[in-house]
DNA sequence: CGCGAATGTAATAGCATATAACTTAGAATA
DNA sequence: TATTCTAAGTTATATGCTATTACATTCGCG
């Protein structure tokens, strides 16, 4: 198996690994571009192979496009583990927020494949791509360091994600600018994440009374 | 002028009202489907018209996309500020956030359009469609309710339309299935109306305090 | 070694965007 | 009212993308 971001050598008639291949060429075109920018004919040019010999791979477009956008799930998945991982002085929860509002920005493109587009509402469960989004939503409830109160962690985690998502849409928009200028991004999701934390534990504190007085 | 939804009526030569039939048409189109249900083509043969007639009044696809974005921020200010205006024993914030969420559910294919696409971005200060944006975030700011301290106000409006469209990106991708069912999307958006509120409150009070001290 | 499955190619159909050159009708004015 | 200018629509066509069909090549396994 060859890099997979190299063309077909020439003269020969199997590329090696046209599957990977086009999946990450793929990742490279909707950086700039989103999902419009991925083109199988251009991606078949880049490669060096004829136009419709990605479809021995990908059934259609959209095949390539769901695989593509579960690639950059299991990405962003290993860019949060990272950031999480590192020692620092922020908590856990801080850096994936802000790791997370990182990848929104400087990978735009990517970023509305995978969360504007209508592909992931679309996977089926138990699918490569169903997975790789629970795998990321499983670091969010990971990040958030509380005790295992399921439907506590859950509904957090889901609120701090919406809020990131927000975030990254506003800006993206250019709703940060002017007027508003006076809340940079990055404060609005550090914003975020103490009141994630103090609603965390306030739930915790109330479900633990609520045990004990039931009890 | 006839009604804008109307086909060209047989054995006439002008359509009438084609630049307003096609933004009207094209939202139908967006509704089911976004931006990639929108064909130009397609659009012409609905209205009865030859296909290349719609490029009489749009440049190009992008250019009729974006005048649909800003009608459909239009028609968006205008359920906003129906939702605000009916008396309730909500807030106002909280009608324009539950209202705001049944439109990006209900109708997610504009809601797509308007917000994960790109265009909004590119839309260039004093355009039709900037203007359009700037007025729904105008409504967001008036829902707070709250004294003129204008940077704290744009602050509490960024978070709340952030964390609405979070709310409704994740809804949509079906993260509030299963075993997140727990907190339900309206649930959620309550919440976040109840801690801008507090978030707000504490603001002002703070902002008053250094006030007096500072004076 | 030979055969079948996997993978690639050439040719082509079908659809969408967009442009160019031509036509019609409506409005503006002499 | 007749004339003319222009906005708006038409036909024909170039270009680019998706996708399919039929054919060709190579890899790997018995």
């Amino acid at each position: 198996m060859r890099s997979q971001l190299a063309r077909k050598p020439e003269n020969t008639y199997h590329h090696g690994d046209l599957r990977d291949a086009l999946i990450k060429a793929a990742l490279r075109e909707a950086e700039r571009g989103g999902a419009e920018a991925i083109s199988i004919k251009a991606l078949a040019k880049q490669l060096g192979v004829s136009q419709p010999a990605p479809y021995r791979h990908f059934a259609d477009r959209d095949a390539l496009l769901t695989a593509v956008t579960a690639e950059a799930f299991r990405q962003l998945s290993a860019i949060l583990r990272e950031a999480m991982a590192k020692p620092s002085k922020q908590s856990k929860l801080s850096r994936l927020a802000q790791a997370t509002l990182d990848f929104g920005l400087r990978r735009n493109g990517i970023y509305r494949l995978m969360f504007a587009s209508r592909t992931v509402s679309c996977a089926a469960k138990g699918s490569e791509l169903h997975e790789a989004t629970r795998e990321t939503f499983g670091l969010v409830i990971e990040a958030l360091e509380a005790p295992a109160v399921d439907f506590l962690r859950e509904r957090q985690a889901l609120k701090i994600w919406a809020a990131l998502h927000g975030v990254v849409m506003l800006a993206e928009q250019g709703l940060f600018t002017g007027e508003a200028a006076h809340a940079t991004r990055e404060e609005l999701v550090e914003d975020f994440v103490s009141e994630t934390k103090a609603a965390l534990a306030a739930a915790i504190k109330d479900a633990r009374r609520r045990k004990k007085t039931g009890a």
